[in-house]
DNA sequence: AAGTATCCATTTA
DNA sequence: TAAATGGATACTT
């Protein structure tokens, strides 16, 4: 897991901001929030190094991202490079992209749902160390109390993301 | 409402 | 390999 392959790091511009969008071999490997600080991170190269296979999953996120962004359903992705995470994780992020758009979840329902009803908190760190938080939905799990919880990408995108959902948030 | 106990996975020694 | 830490929880007082 702590092995970081060498990959390819390419932006997606936003209306929200330039995500950066990583890239391994296998698929996309992570996806970086715009967070104002350092936005623009030149991190990307210019792509001629890149295989063109990469290029056209970074159409796929882009296009994934936006509609994110805008609250519509992904229609499709790129292939994901979860070999990043854990089994567990991995289960984990498998029942968060499963979740419906506009729909939430709590922790606990994760757990149970990985069959591991007691695996909330497990869950949660999970969700944390999840490389790409806008396309495998972990802003539409909640605490078990409904509440928002924490949000490694930013807790305001996780509001903003729900709200653009049309999740009411209590 | 606040504090304590519990449980799993991950990280570190 | 074993022990310790963390956490976005849940329960109890």
């Amino acid at each position: 897991m702590r092995k970081p392959a060498e990959k390819y790091m390419l932006p997606v511009p936003t209306e929200d901001g330039i995500f950066i969008a990583h890239y391994s071999s296998q698929g996309l490997c992570g996806l970086e929030f715009p967070t104002a600080s350092k936005a623009r991170n030149n991190a990307a190269s210019s792509a001629k190094d890149i295989p063109a296979r990469v290029t056209e999953w970074h159409q796929r996120t882009s296009g994934a991202v936006q509609r994110a962004l805008a609250g519509k359903p992904l229609s499709k992705l790129p292939p994901l490079d979860v070999s990043c995470g854990t089994a567990f994780q991995q289960q984990v992020w498998a029942v968060l992209s499963g979740i419906a758009l506009g729909k939430t979840l709590s922790y606990g329902q994760v757990a149970s749902a990985i069959g591991k009803p007691k695996a909330v908190r497990a869950v949660g760190a999970a969700c944390g160390a999840n490389p790409i938080p806008l396309l495998v939905p972990c802003h539409r799990v909640l605490a078990a109390n409904r509440k928002i919880g924490g949000f490694s990408g930013g807790l305001e995108w996780k509001q903003k993301l729900l709200q653009r959902e049309g999740v009411a948030l209590g």
